[in-house]
DNA sequence: CTTACCTTC
DNA sequence: TCTAGAAGGTAAG
């Protein structure tokens, strides 16, 4: 069946001769933390070891087993899935930590317990119809991360300490301004001092009582964002906190942040396969899934009444660098939640909008369900579409969309109307999740992962109300996460079995990063445009998808800076 | 509305 | 002095 393997149990001298046996070896082996053995064994042993190799090994991890089964809690260490998986019981003394010298028969008696833990799991998975999605996907995963963890990513280190710099010395004038606005000194940075000057001192709240001000959860004033927006034009104080904010932010996270987690010039974060709920990847250290997208723009000097001089742009994504000879490309699912609740409601209407591949979708959603002609629609109106949509699906109430649109709550309801009726179908999917959980307790994603809900049988109306939003969320971004799963398998296994000497950088969601050769990017844009939209059909997975997946190609000299790529004559699934 | 991670207090 | 959790921000749909 297959053969065990302990990887804190064996020396490095012996860890070495097995790894190569594992690359060799057709059979599954069985390691706790399989991931970060894969991935260590390629920066010790990158003499003998190709990342190539690392991406055909087979080797089973029960973690990653036991997340399937419950994505919920992400038990990590070894003694708490026995505890929690293994049926034989388990003394405390039967684990034993193998230090120093090691005694053989506790590495045996380890090994054994990690083999039998990852039978029952495995039957486990089984029984509960996931060994499929396991076998298939999420295995197939580890060592696509531990290679990806092992790729160095070039960042532009100068220019991240200059706008580090630079974005100090903004901070340091703005906290002085706002010093002089409120006529003390104080800690900007303190929401609890803040309050003190803004509502104490000021007494700002009294000059705005026809407004609402939010409040914190122990029913003081609310500092804010939504607050100082409400605040700025009675006082500059306002304002300049939420720049103050801004900045901040920007500098910690993600300038001085990155630059901490760098070696040299060179990054990789980690990748983490079962810290979330709904099937997703998550990144840490640094987190390459929340880089900001859009620059920030700043102005280096002072304002002088009105005018402003010298403004910077801050990017953190454009500090991201290919190596000489090489470029970024980027593939991005186009719309692929939206694509899945069209396939999944099988909403006429929605699904009349994908079948036109060329046209944008959410342009279109606009115009449809506003019933005016396309070219009507303004950006703003596109930009409703988007957020209406997302917003509407996952069940935000008129006070949420109204937030979030910037209109008012009887605005924000009537949008939500006429949506629901224009896609009539798509309420009575959220219906059928929403019974369907009720009745089973969990709900399923296109590939069969599943995430139970206990709550939705509670008797609580709130908690019971976020389980049913939770499940709809569940089945569109599940199945969406496991898309873009299948999309990183089909690729690694093409590039791994070919000469493309492409390496896989980052996932974020539904969009793949991909440094490569200059010299092979026309080659591999094709490829990785027909693997991504050839998943519209899976057969061993069952998946037929009514709408057609659209890619989007771009690539570009730097992370922030890539431009749309048209191939120049690709036949796409849908056409011929 | 949901899913994450990161930072400050 | 230390730490757990709230709050607020970023990303992705």
């Amino acid at each position: 069946m297959f053969s065990v393997f302990y990887c804190v149990s064996v020396c490095l001298c012996i860890l070495r001769e097995m790894i190569m046996q594992m690359m060799c070896d057709t059979k599954t082996f069985v390691c706790f933390k399989a991931k970060e053995l894969l991935r260590t064994s390629l920066k010790h042993f990158s003499k003998d070891l190709s990342w190539k190799q690392v991406l055909g090994c087979h080797v089973m991890d029960p973690q990653i087993a036991a997340w399937l089964l419950d994505p919920a809690d992400s038990a990590s260490c070894f003694q708490t899935l026995l505890s929690k998986h293994y049926s034989h019981s388990v003394t405390s003394t039967s684990l034993q930590p193998v230090l120093g010298q090691a005694k053989v028969t506790q590495v045996i008696s380890n090994l054994s317990l990690l083999y039998n833990l990852m039978v029952e799991l495995h039957n486990k998975l089984q029984t509960q119809g996931l060994w499929q999605l396991y076998s298939g996907i999420e295995q197939k995963m580890i060592p696509i991360l531990a290679v990806m963890e092992s790729y160095k990513m070039h960042v532009d280190k100068e220019a991240m300490k200059n706008t580090s710099e630079l974005l100090g010395s903004k901070l340091k004038q703005l906290e002085q301004e706002a010093h002089q606005a409120a006529g003390q000194k104080f800690l900007v940075s303190s929401s609890a001092q803040l309050r003190l000057i803004l509502f104490e001192k000021l007494r700002l709240h009294e000059l705005c009582e026809n407004k609402k001000l939010p409040k914190t959860i122990k029913k003081q004033q609310s500092t804010s964002e939504t607050a100082l927006l409400q605040l700025q034009k009675l006082h500059p104080l306002p304002k300049i906190i939420l720049e103050y904010r801004q900045i901040h932010k920007n500098k910690t996270a993600f300038v001085d942040g990155i630059l901490s987690c760098m070696s040299k010039t060179f990054i990789s974060s980690t990748w983490n396969q079962t810290s979330t709920v709904s099937g997703r990847l998550s990144a840490k250290h640094p987190n390459f899934q929340a880089l900001p997208k859009q620059p920030l723009q700043i102005s280096k000097e002072q304002y002088i009444k009105g005018k402003i001089s010298d403004m910077v742009t801050v990017h953190p994504r454009a500090m991201f660098i290919p190596r000489e000879g090489w470029t970024f490309l980027s593939a991005d699912f186009c719309q692929v939640e939206l694509r899945l609740l069209a396939h999944l409601s099988a909403d006429p209407q929605l699904l009349r909008i994908f079948q036109n591949t060329e046209a944008d979708a959410f342009t279109m959603l606009a115009a449809q369900w506003k019933g005016v002609s396309e070219d009507r629609i303004s950006l703003e109106d596109r930009e409703h579409a988007k957020r209406i949509v997302y917003s509407v699906v996952y069940g935000a109430g008129r006070e949420r969309l109204s937030s979030i649109l910037g209109v008012s709550a009887e605005e924000a309801s009537r949008f939500q109307d006429t949506f629901l009726q224009t896609y009539r179908e798509v309420p009575s999917f959220i219906q059928h999740t929403i019974q369907h959980c009720h009745k089973h307790g969990f709900v399923k994603s296109i590939m069969g992962r599943r995430r139970s809900l206990p709550h939705i049988h509670s008797a609580d109306w709130s908690l019971r109300n976020q389980a049913e939003r939770q499940a709809v969320n569940f089945v569109l971004q599940g199945s969406a996460a496991d898309l873009a799963k299948m999309a990183m398998i089909k690729i690694c296994s093409q590039v791994a079995s070919a000469s493309y000497t492409t390496r896989l950088v980052a996932q974020i969601h539904d969009e793949l990063l991909f440094e490569v050769e200059f010299s092979q990017l026309k080659q591999f844009a094709v490829l990785v445009k027909k693997t991504m939209e050839s998943l519209q059909h899976i057969e061993n997975l069952g998946v037929n998808l009514s709408v057609p997946l659209k890619v989007s190609l771009s690539t570009g000299p730097s992370w922030g800076s890539l431009c749309d790529m048209n191939l120049p004559c690709t036949t796409t699934a849908t056409s011929l």
